[in-house]
RNA sequence: CGGGGCGUGGCGCAGCUUGGUAGCGCGGGUGCUUUGGGAGCACUAGGUCGCAGGUUCGAAUCCUGUCGCCCCGACCA
């Protein structure tokens, strides 16, 4: 391809809205322009580069016999009213944009395929004897982000993978989910990027193991937490650990103090010199589950550790045995008369006969860091007075021992007490799931077993972000003048770049080579535009290309210099050694 | 949805406080010079100042409304 042919605009300057690098690269080098919101044009460079993932992603997961198909984008509701998500991903804060058609039916585009591919398994899958399958496609996705941002790194439209294994039992589903971890590994090393496999929460989508695969990038949007033998990895919702221990509290005889105006634990401790970690902290929350009903929830947690809002949203779904909708926070508003500031763990039920509308009995959670303190202090459920130097049989115990605080860095790994977990970011660019039964019994979708009954299937699923993982290589692979383009996803693997068109020798010279290299199978650009060898060096560099031939003021007696790009390593060469070198070096 | 900010040639911005008919840098075009790291000079094209009302002799500038976009948070297979 011809630079002079290719629509190259490159900026000098990145546009206002973009904040991260690869976003400001991505831009500046002409690979993508934005149309709206979170929504991009990927030009015919950056189109290179998604194919090339493209064609990593079908190769490995068609040697692993998985079956590419393309599946509609626009989904029924009802198909989605009967996993019960309808609702949930297109009402109040939903991220499925929905619509009606001009009968006046409702259609919503497709986030993700379950409900769609689950369907059509079920009507095509009738006897065990046709399992296992695994099914994938490539295309775009539909999301209304509450706030699309960094580019293509959380767009409301991108390209994903998405695969949907169906098997006849949970051990074939457990192999086919190793198989496809085996996969992802070898996909994200043939694309040159460096990931982390964390271990992350099932979230909406239910079911039960499920991992993430995480670019590590000071921009990325998830927080995960690492040992620091490297034995475990999980992101920040999901993750568990030991917290460090409090100082106990020395003993003293239990009272009920006055504590005006330290309505704060930060608060408490300065002016009563104790410590946050000898404090039970109780928080109030309004969860709102599926079926409307409203449900307040008090959990106590120690007073140093924050509540993972994850891992407490999972354990009231438990409770409840429905799904919980979304939870937050109650407030003075919500209950006028409750203590805030001085409620305790044994809060009585009564408080919530203010509000008629709400299940009137607390679900009361006691996290283990607060369940494991002998001697605490906490609210003594009448404003401004605390109580010391109770313990939880003076309380009426410590009800329901849970684990739903956050892990943070610096505590102890659950798998070995010598290591600590150490903080990293990350962009997720892979998520495998053991999904379960959950789909295939909410839309009917079986199959007839060895034994002649019918049995609903065992389904995993298996995303990449397409779009995503490009921007993310850019995050983890450039340098202050421009992109690094990881050889296997590069949109060209080697560009010529003739310093002077003007010079006849120059330009037979480097059309000479651009043929060549090309009848070798590489994919190559010439840059045979009418400008300054200085632009050209600055577009080269920008766009990233990783092997760059220079035909220049050595052209004369047949030399030209061969450029790496990750490191700028020159070496001149005759026209023949530097072809020869360059095919031994991609093609090693 | 809450908080903050911004809409002025393709891109980055100034002008707005104190109203007087729009400017700078980059980019585009033409010509000459230059020619290995985003060249110089000259000429040139390109703007309903987001949109709609209002105030005024006069609005990019003041007022009201509205739309769009960005940042922080909430949210997010």
């Amino acid at each position: 391809m011809r630079v002079s042919r290719l629509m190259l605009v490159t900026l000098r300057e990145h546009p206002a809205d973009a904040d991260i690098i690869s976003h400001q690269l991505l831009v500046r080098g002409g690979f993508i322009k934005r149309v709206t919101s979170g929504i991009y044009a990927y030009m015919p460079l950056m189109w290179r580069v998604l194919q090339k993932i493209t064609h990593i992603i079908q190769e490995e997961l068609n040697a692993k016999g998985c079956l590419e198909t393309l599946l509609p984008q626009l989904h029924p509701a009802e198909l989605w009213k009967q996993t019960g998500r309808w609702q949930g991903y297109t009402k109040g804060e939903g991220i499925m944009f929905n619509l009606k058609d001009r009968q006046g039916r409702e259609l919503g585009l497709g986030p993700t395929h379950e409900e769609v591919i689950t369907r059509i398994a079920g009507e095509s899958i009738k006897s065990y004897k046709q399992l296992p399958v695994n099914i994938y496609q490539i295309q775009t996705k539909f999301r209304d982000e509450i706030r699309p941002r960094f580019g293509l790194m959380r767009s409301r439209e991108f390209i994903m993978k998405d695969a949907y294994s169906f098997h006849s039992s949970e051990a074939d589903l457990q192999s086919t989910y190793i198989e496809m971890n085996d996969a992802y590994e070898q996909i994200f090393t043939r694309c040159g990027i460096d990931t982390v496999k964390v271990d992350a929460d099932s979230g909406a989508i239910g079911g039960a193991a499920s991992q993430e695969f995480m670019v590590t990038a000071d921009a990325g949007e998830d927080l995960i937490l690492i040992s620091s033998d490297g034995k475990y990895s999980a992101n920040q919702e999901k993750a568990d650990s030991i917290a460090k221990e409090g100082k106990e509290l020395k003993e003293g005889s239990p009272e009920i103090i006055e504590t005006k105006g330290q309505n704060t634990i930060e608060l408490l401790c300065r002016d009563k010199f104790f410590e946050p970690d000898q404090v039970v902290k109780v928080i109030l929350i309004l969860a709102i589950l599926e079926d409307g009903s409203k449900q307040p929830i008090l959990a106590s947690i120690r007073g140093d550790q924050e509540l993972n809002e994850v891992k407490l949203l999972n354990c009231i779904s438990k409770q409840v045995k429905q799904n919980v909708i979304s939870i937050k926070p109650i407030s003075k508003e919500d209950l006028k008369d409750v203590p805030f500031g001085s409620i305790g763990p044994d809060l009585e039920d009564s408080f919530l006969n203010e509000v008629s509308k709400w299940s009137q009995k607390f679900i009361r959670l006691t996290d283990r860091t607060a369940a494991d303190l002998k001697l605490f202090i906490c609210g003594s459920n009448k404003p401004d007075f605390h109580r010391i130097f109770f313990n939880w049989s003076m309380i009426g115990g410590p009800h329901q021992i849970v684990d739903i605080r956050k892990a943070q860095p610096g505590d102890l790994c659950i798998h070995d007490q010598e290591q600590t977990l150490i903080e990293k970011r990350g962009i997720e660019v892979g998520h495998i799931f053991q999904l379960g039964k959950k789909y295939s019994l909410a839309l009917g979708a079986s199959f007839t077993n060895e034994h002649g009954s019918q049995e609903p299937f065992w389904m995993g699923c298996y995303g990449i972000g397409v779009s995503r993982l490009a921007q993310a290589a850019v995050e983890q692979s450039h340098d202050e003048s421009g992109i690094i383009w990881p050889i296997n996803i590069s949109p060209f693997q080697v560009i010529i770049v003739i310093a002077n068109v003007e010079e006849e020798t120059q330009r037979i010279l480097g059309e000479k080579i651009y043929k060549d290299l090309q009848d070798k199978g590489l994919e190559v650009l010439i840059d045979d535009r009418k400008e300054r060898a200085g632009v050209k060096f600055k577009d080269a560099d920008l766009i990233g290309i990783p092997w760059r031939i220079v035909v220049g003021r050595d052209s004369s007696s047949g030399k030209v210099e061969l450029i790496k790009r990750s490191n700028r390593s020159t070496t001149l060469l005759s026209c023949e050694s530097a072809t020869k070198m360059l095919l031994a070096e991609i093609f090693n």
